[in-house]
DNA sequence: ACTAAATGTCAAATATATATTACATTTTGT
DNA sequence: ACAAAATGTAATATATATTTGACATTTAGT
């Protein structure tokens, strides 16, 4: 399932799918795979996704 | 660095690792390492185990 | 003290997250 | 319309999460 959430949350930082990807210290298609929801990261990535966008867990990565 | 709030969740709903490791569809071993805190599982694993203990990733898995 | 259950831990094998390289398509700015 | 940047996607390689099986230690019940 696409990670909508993240997508919106990155727009609000500004920063391109390249540059999030530098900066949480992973690969671009890493992070568009994210995105695209084709995979699962692991929990210190979405750590580090979450605090490059000021974000929570709770609010990119819950799903019900 | 260990998960003690991982740990006292699971004691809150009296559960082992074993048991718990059953209901999430895990080895024992992956619990008990998640507990111990030497690895990094991924982030539908730790979905499923924050379902299985009625709590949220914020609670378990947020570190500062 | 004894026993069973729970936990800690290790080694080797397997599954899968992530990197790298490369190219195609879409979006944005001018 | 054009160019540059951003995004989508695929193949192959590597790192690491997870399994399996086994055994040692600790904890809880009687």
């Amino acid at each position: 399932m696409k990670n909508l959430k993240m997508k919106a949350a990155r727009a609000g930082k500004d920063l391109s799918q390249d540059e999030l990807a530098r900066i949480v210290g992973v690969s671009r298609q890493t992070i568009n795979a994210i995105e695209k929801g084709d995979y699962n990261p692991t929990i210190s990535l979405c750590r580090s996704i979450c605090k490059a966008l000021g974000t929570t867990l709770d609010e990119l990565f819950w799903e019900e």
